[in-house]
RNA sequence: CGGGACGUAGCGCAGCUUGGUAGCGCACUUCCUUGGGGUGGAAGGGGUCAUGGGUUCAAAUCCCAUCGUUCCGACCA
């Protein structure tokens, strides 16, 4: 390969922060504002969130859910009313003292999540069980005063969904909360090409006011841990702050039960950490703006070229492949380089000598495979060969994660596994060592405990760390994001 | 929020030490050439040197401050 001449992007293992920056901004995902800490979707980034929010707005709407849209800003008295939420939230609030040249009686909060809004607003809405369950969502926002940014993975603004829901008794909102958490684990398995840890969150990172928070955990290229999606039950502690009630079936007065459940543009950043190479960004068909690249070759000597690659070009349209042609004057070898950088996930090359064969030659973004296929039916084999595609970015993915869950019999193997970057360190704990073990490994190895898987299988009856008979909980720890 | 690096054309950089009114590569425009891994050539267009102040006859260059980006930590989705 000769030396990249146009963009550059720094090699993965010499240091993925930079690596990942360099893909963000050279796949032309985002730009930097003006404004500090915010950035710009630009079409091929937002693309992407488009996609996300396609899939999982039908999915939810399946399940009875619907769309609604509250104030971005919120009386600071109003967010006060939950002392947990307040307390988590006040240090990164963005707040507004003015509305035009005059001082506000109250300070507006923009928000940082809606729990406050939604709650205020049900209590309205909300006065018997005929009204429940209240299933909602919103897509829209939220700000959050971070004090150093990272494209997608932690901004100051980022887009989301937040779903809040309530239900008339607890069981069916756990059974909810639980739902939506499968639901993020789809988005996933069937469209991001990203396997997830699924699990419920330790006491010490649980969502301020939750009472349970339930969490999609993704493994990164060095091994740490980024919380790619939560669902939380919390129980009737908002709604009793917030006062809304309503008569149940035995006539007597009642709090709801009260779930929210949010994934954001985050997404985007474990698409681009979990599938990205050196040669720039990688996307799994199902997601990808554009799904195949047509690059005519010799087109200009050979007319018959393009007249071969219009054809395809409509034939997979029609077939629903979203496909480019690009028949600019660019060399072949640029437009290569360009569309890996991209990631487009299959290129097709048309020239001369695949027409006198019969055939087109493809090349798989995520293995750099190369092969041809006959000519004819390609809009059957193409679609064929993206879900193939699909499915090997996701078995590739979960090969890696699983690799990289490793148990741990110790506290040496422990602090081996997370210093050394080898991925989760798996571990048996006694519930009643967990909090201390949480300190040790806080201060000692900078590693949290991410999630309690939902496959609670134990492989040993000891405590990893204290070597204590009873063990009864699996907890991954990691470096997390 | 601490520590380091950086800010000059769309991108990547040189120029700064030793002040004298801005340059290179890529990208862009036109033409030719080439075309199965970032072709080769010719001619062009594009910059109040991050911002504000100071020193000076004169500042991209020296001094002070501010802002921004980035990397490494701490903190958080």
């Amino acid at each position: 390969m000769s030396s990249k001449k146009v963009t550059s992007i720094t090699p993965k293992s010499e240091n993925l922060t930079q690596w990942y920056t360099d893909v963000c901004v050279k796949a032309e995902l985002m730009d930097y504002a003006t404004t500090k800490g915010f950035i710009i979707y630009r079409p091929d980034g937002y693309a992407l969130w488009e996609s996300i929010k396609d899939y999982f707005d039908k999915r939810i709407k399946a399940l009875g859910v619907r769309n609604v849209y509250l104030p971005s800003l919120i009386p600071m008295s109003l967010l006060k009313k939950e002392a947990d939420l307040i307390a988590g939230f006040a240090p990164e609030c963005a707040v507004i003292t003015k509305g035009g040249n005059k001082e506000l009686a109250e300070p507006m909060v923009v928000r940082p999540t809606s729990e406050t809004m939604f709650c205020d607003h049900f209590k309205n809405i909300v006065h018997s069980y005929n009204d429940l369950p209240v299933k909602y969502n919103q897509w829209c926002s939220v700000v959050r005063w971070e004090k150093t940014t990272r494209p997608f993975l932690r901004g100051a603004e980022f887009l989301w969904q937040e779903g809040h829901c309530l239900f008339e008794t607890e069981n069916e909102a756990r059974e909810f909360t639980l739902t939506m958490l499968r639901e993020y684990n789809m988005i996933g398995s069937e469209l991001l090409a990203i396997p997830f840890v699924m699990g419920a969150k330790p006491s010490s990172e649980k969502f301020a006011g939750a009472e349970d928070t339930y969490t999609i955990e993704a493994m990164m290229p060095d091994g740490q841990a980024l919380q790619s999606g939560t669902s939380h039950y919390l129980g009737q502690g908002f709604t009793k702050a917030y006062d809304i009630k309503f008569q149940g079936r035995d006539n007597k007065l009642d709090n709801p039960y009260y779930i929210s459940w949010g994934v954001s543009t985050r997404l985007l950043g474990a698409l681009i950490m979990v599938h990205g190479d050196d040669e720039g960004l990688v996307l799994p068909p199902r997601v990808a703006p554009t799904q195949a690249v047509i690059v005519p070759i010799r087109m200009d000597s050979d007319p018959n070229v393009l007249k071969v690659a219009r054809e395809l070009e409509s034939q997979l349209k029609e077939a629903g492949v979203r496909v480019y042609l690009d028949d600019s004057n660019k060399t072949p070898g640029w437009k290569f380089a360009q569309y890996e950088m991209k990631g487009v996930p299959l290129r097709i090359e048309v020239g001369p000598k695949d027409i006198a064969n019969g055939v087109v030659s493809f090349t798989k973004r995520y293995d750099s495979s190369k092969s041809t296929l006959p000519i004819e039916n390609l809009a059957k084999t193409i679609p064929a060969l993206l879900e193939e595609i699909q499915a090997g970015m996701y078995q590739k993915a979960l090969t890696f994660l699983n690799e990289h869950i490793i148990e741990c019999h110790n506290y040496e193997e422990v602090k081996e596994v997370i210093t050394s970057g080898k991925g989760f360190a798996k571990m048996m704990v006694c519930s009643k060592n967990e909090a201390e073990l949480e300190t040790k490994l806080k201060s000692e190895l900078n590693a949290t405990p991410r999630v309690m898987p939902f496959d609670q299988r134990p492989f040993q009856s000891t405590d990893t760390v204290t070597g204590e008979e009873g063990a009864d909980t699996v907890i991954y720890f990691a470096r997390a994001y």
